[in-house]
Parts: C-alpha cells; structure tokens; sequence
DNA sequence: TATGAATGAGTGTTCATTCAT
DNA sequence: AATGAATGAACACTCATTCAT
C-alpha cells in the first residue's frame, strides 16, 4: 500500500502506461520510499542509498527501475499527475457549472495535497528546484494540469457567467500558483492553524467573485 | 553597475546595514556574478569556482565575503528584499486607496522582476529549492513581505472596502502565489507573449474585484 | 603477503577481533600501502590517493574501509600493537628471569622494527605528530604496552632481584624511551653501521645493570 | 619578555648570530607567539594567522622575519638549543666527575622542560612530526646535543668510572630517549603525580649504576 | 617596515552509477 | 532479477604566501 494508493483506491500501476518497465510491487516500493526520503531530506540532500534502504532494496536495484536519480523524481511527478487527472475526470462531470467545476478542482488539489503531504513537498519544492525540469524537461504533464483550469475559464466566459476581459491565459497561471502556494504553507506548516478546506474556501471566495462577470 | 541598481538607483550600500562585511566594490562584482551563475545552471549545478570566474575574483576572495556558498544564497536574497521594502515604501504612500495600494504592490513586483530577471529566477526557483531555505532557515524577510499585503487587505476591511469574510491570513499567501507563478512564468517565458503588466493588471482585475465588498 | 605477516606468519585477521570491518584482502592492501607512503612522505604530505594508487584500490574505495586518514593511520597503530602483544606473549613465557623477560622485550621490539621498518617509522614518527593523538585519542594500546614493562619490574622489585628505590612508573616510560629512540635511529640510518640486537645487548646492559639491586 | 628568557635572564637575540634579520622585539614577539600557538594546535593545525594574531602582526609581517612556516619551527628549534648549550655550558664546568656531569645534564634538561612547557611540547611533538626535520634536515644543533652526552661517556670510560664495554655512541641515544620521553609524559601529564625533579633523580639512578663500572 | 586583502593550488571526502556475481 | 562492493569524477573550502599600498 504506497503513498497515493491512499488518495485513490485504484492501483497506481493501472495508469502508468509508457513506463517500459511494467511497475510492479518493488517499483512501487522503490517510488513510495522516494517521495519519504525525497521530502525529509530534500531531492539533492537525499542519497540514492537512502532511498535503496527506505525501500529495502539494494542500491543497484533502483537502475533496474529508474533511469537515474533524476528520472526517479520525474516518475514521482508523472504518476502523481496521472492520478490527478484520473480524479479530476472523476469529480468534475459534465454539465456542472464552471464555478463549481472550478470550486472542485480547487478543492480536489488541495485535499490530495492534505492525503498525501511528503509527495506534495516533493512536488512543489523538489521538483521545483531543479532548473532541468523547469527550463528543459518539457513538462507536458504539467501544461494539461494548467489546461484544465482554462477550460473552465473559457467555458465561463462562452456561457457568459465570467469576465470576458479575462486572459485564461494569464488567470490559469495566477490561479495554479494561488493554489500551489496555499498549499506549500499549510504542508510545511506545523501546527495547522486551520483546515485546508478552508484554505481551499477562502480561494474560491476570491477567485470566483474576481472571474464571475459582473450582473447586469 | 550591478544588476540591482539598474533597479533603483540608489546605491545598494546605503540600505544593507546588518551585514559584517560593508558592501564594497567586490562583495557587489560576487553578488552580481552569483546571480548570474545561478540563474543560468542552478544554485546545485553552480560551482562556487564558476561564480568567482565570472566575478573575476579568485575562488578563495569569495570566501572572504561570504561564509560559505549557501550563504551567497541567503545574501542574494536578503539585500534583494531589502531593496524591494525600499521601493514598496516609496511606492505606497499614505492615504492611498487599499485597492491602489495592492495595484502598486503588484506592479512594484512584476516590474522589478522585469527589470532584474536573473534574479527574480535565483529567487524563485533556486531558493526554494533548499529545504533549508523553506523549513529551518526563518525567512524573516519573507514574513515581512507577506506583511505588506496583509496590512493592505485589513486596511481595506476595516475601512469597508474589502470583504470582511476574507481571512487576510489566507489571501495573502494566494496573492502572493500568484503574483510569484505569474513572475516564474513570464520570466522562463523565451518568448514572451505579453508585457509583464498585463500579467500584473490581469491579476488587479481578478483580485481586486474579488476583494471587494459588494455594493450593498 | 604484508607487511606484518612478514613478521608473524600466523593471519593477521586471526588476532583482530574488534574491527567491525572484518579485515579482507582489500583491509590489507589499504593498510600495507598506507605504511609504505605515510613512511615514505610522512602522514600529513600523504595523499589519501596515493595511498589507493599504491593499493591499486580507487580513492573512494579506501573510504568503505576506514572513517578517514586518520582512521587509518589509528588502525595500523592498532593492529601492530595486537600483532605486537601476541609476539610478546609467546616469547616471554611465565617462569623466566624478570631479567631475562626485560632482554627478551627489548629485543622483540627492536627485532619487530628491523623486520619492518616502514611501519616503524609510521609508528613513531607520524603517530606522535599529531596533537590528537598524543593528547585527546586514548592510547589504549600504548598504556598496554607500558604496562608490560612495568609488571616485569615490578616482579624484579619482588624477587628482590631489582632495586626497590626505582620508580616502576618512571622506569617504565625511561625505558620505553630508550628503546623507541634507539629503533628510530636504526630506522633512519641509511647506512647500517651496527646490527640493531647490538642496539638492543648495549641497552640492556645499562638498563638491566641499572636495575639490578646491589649484591649484598 | 619571552618564555625562554625566562629561563635564562639573558636575552634570546644575544646568542643567535646566523640570522640575517637581527632578531629584534618583533622577531620575539612571533617566536613567542608561534611557541603558544604550535604547543596549543600542533604545528600541521596551526594557521600562520592565528600565530600573526597572537602575536598581534599583521600576516605578512611574519615573512619578513621567517623565510616560511617551516622556518619558524626550525627557528625555534635552533634558538632553543643555542639557550640550551649556553646553560649547559655554564652548569657543567670542567673538572666534575662524569657522573655528576651526566647528573646536572639530565637535571638540566628537565628544568628547562619544566620551566617552558609550551616550547617542550613543540620541540618534542611538532618536530619530531615532520619528516623534513627528521630526513632531510641536518638536525646539526641536535648531534651537537648528543655529542655532549658522548663527551661525558667518553671521558667516564676514559678515566675507568664507566664500564668501557658500552658503546657511547648508542648509549648517548638511549639516554637522550629516556630523557625526552620522561620529559614528555611530564609535560603531558594534565595533574602532575611527581616532580620533574624526580623523573630526573629516578634516571639517574638506573642510567648511571647501569654505565658504572663494576667495583672490583 | 608593516599591512592585510587577495590569491589559487591543493585535497579529503561524497555519492551516483556500474557490473561481476 | 537482484545485489552491493567498487569506482572515480567532482567540488567546496582552506590557508600559506604574495604584493600593492
């Protein structure tokens, strides 16, 4: 049982299809022991070996699965995506209401980021970090996250209920790093001072007001 | 000529006062030369012998300015911060509108990310990397620039101009993860698509409305 | 085939018994290359590599089997004194003369440094060198040593065979001092002008004289 | 004034006459200070600045003194010695017995020892540490020490007081060891359990009943 | 003489990665 | 597939020495 079998009851392996390794249970225990190294220490202060010992593998093992020591963290981000975007098709059925679709998607990322928190430090810190995979590793899986948030500003905006003086462009970005960074602090926060359904409460009182399109 | 004071034109020295070592002429070519290196390969990727070539110091002179490389780091950004609180202040002037006021800090910021690009990417990127940086090290400085924001969104509240269900606690830190991902954004943009100020005025046009009170 | 094992035929893994480490055939190349250049260049001018090169092991290598430098120049300490202590225990069985237990130690140690003395002069002269050594690291195995000394004067004391004016403490050290600078000085000389049991017969005949009690 | 002149009222720079810069107060001041500081750190962890902080120049001031740090240890050896012969000299005045020559030797050199710790610890550890001093430098000053020891063997056995079977030749070096180790336990010990004193009366009695010849 | 800022060669140690078993 | 001993490139930092002032 890893780390996002928790947020979602269907196995991780379904999901991933490019890996040429099938995933099986020790890349799976390779992968959870990563995202608890990777999020104690920090991706460049963590040792593969440590990694290796969390995972109770031996440190050769991890090349059977992983490219390198980057590729493990690439893998932590693509699978993590893939998970997202499985529940995000799940919540946010057709018909709903761009407010609600996006009160949802807001509320989806948030409440992952409580269910699983070293995942979500390595993801917004760790990966982060690394100039690879902001400036050359095209992150593809990331750009799809952001199209989601557009698709909703523009289906608003066609049915009329947000601003149309709206960039989706621009607003997507402001509203991933909004979300991005609530969420930053209340998993680095120790002691929680307030739910992060609150968190995810207050972002929508900001935002959907901001977009909505003023009544006539 | 250092890549700040193209910012502002005052001297970078009249402001640092807490540092042991007084700012002169080679502490800034070290400061500069820094920003420059890790904006392009990464604070890890960067070699300290890397930062005092480009310097044109020898590697051993970086060491009589700053105590080790995380402390260039930590350097880099306190000053910048420094220079930020400066500008912010001449900026804001008392008796401004809450909503103006968040107007100028948010151009204050997108504009010097404009002008100093280099660093804007150290700081986004590479100083959050460090689990350092965002867990032990207290970023003091940090906290005063949430601050800023604060103060504005509970001014606003208190003279009825702001929605008073608004926790300032929160919506400062979206607004600032905004303002950020929208400055990350533009600045790793190769080509960039639109001028900074429309990322700051499309930002206005969503915060501000969604701070607002409603008319009654 | 090492250095020590030309001196005692028996395994020099069969007396060491604390090293968690169990010394293998990579231990013992390390060690013997490390006696052959700390003699040579003297501890501090060694490099950690050309100890490797001579052991034809790579650099990190070394580190898998001692803390560090200085771990390793403890460790030939170590095992010489067990290898040493063995020796003495053999050749100075219950029963004999304290006298003749004295000649006997001081020709063991002056024979042990003539079969090998690169690891002599490691022993004495780079081991003193250093401040911790001498004054924070617990000699254990020196004060062992002394203790041997000590016991057989003692016993002489007893028998009446030895003055009982002398101090066993000071004698002990007087003595100890007398043989290593005699072995330093065999070491050292390029050109052999005497035998070192010559070295060894002239000390025991001050010494043994000296102690000697006064025939009635 | 300097810790040897506290040993001999006259002063240092009376004796030193090789030195091309006429030792002068600032010339004491560094040997001084590099005595403190080498007893203290040992020599290898000594920085040339902490010796130029003690001895409160600036760094570069000590090469305009000492040719190198190395120069500064054989400095002080050599001007030690020459304080030392002076004594010797002055102690051991012509027509005394060989013994009681020997006597007031061991005596001689044990005072000096108790009367300037500091130095004795650089002379015996720091020295004796670096395989320039003991290879390749001709420890000149150190064979005309030894040679004082032989003179009083040789004289001994000349007028038939000492047995004529030792060799003085190694006698002088087992001697000196017994003296330099006695010497450095006692300079070791944190609480002194005896006397130099009696380290001194305690070699005598072995050293001189062990070189005397028999009565007939 | 004296200074002390600047230099830059030098090295112990780490750790991602490989590969013989 | 799995291991883990071995590798060796890489790098932050130190400090003896110099030299412009």
């Amino acid at each position: 049982m890893n780390e996002l079998s928790f947020i979602f009851p269907m196995s991780f392996t379904d999901i991933t299809t490019e890996k040429k390794t099938p995933p099986n249970e020790k890349y799976q225990r390779i992968i959870d022991a990563a995202i608890r190294v990777f999020s104690q220490k920090g991706f460049y202060n963590a040792k593969v070996s440590d990694v290796a010992k969390v995972a109770e593998v031996a440190d050769g093992t991890i090349y059977l699965y992983f490219k390198n020591k980057d590729d493990l963290l690439v893998s932590i981000f693509e699978s993590s995506m893939d998970y997202f975007f499985q529940q995000a098709k799940d919540r946010m059925e057709e018909g709903l209401d761009p407010s609600e679709k996006l009160r949802r998607f807001i509320e989806l990322h948030l409440d992952a980021v409580q269910k699983n928190q070293g995942l979500a430090q390595v993801l917004q810190i760790e990966l982060r970090s690394s100039t690879r995979f902001m400036k050359e590793y095209k992150a593809e899986k990331f750009f799809q996250y952001l199209k989601l948030i557009e698709e909703i500003i523009l289906e608003g905006q066609a049915r009329a209920l947000f601003k149309p003086s709206i960039s989706a462009e621009i607003a997507k970005r402001a509203i991933f790093g909004a979300i991005d960074e609530l969420a930053l602090e209340w998993v680095l926060m120790k002691k929680k001072r307030y739910p992060v359904q609150e968190a995810a409460a207050q972002l929508c009182e900001i935002i959907l007001s901001g977009l909505a399109a003023p009544v006539a």
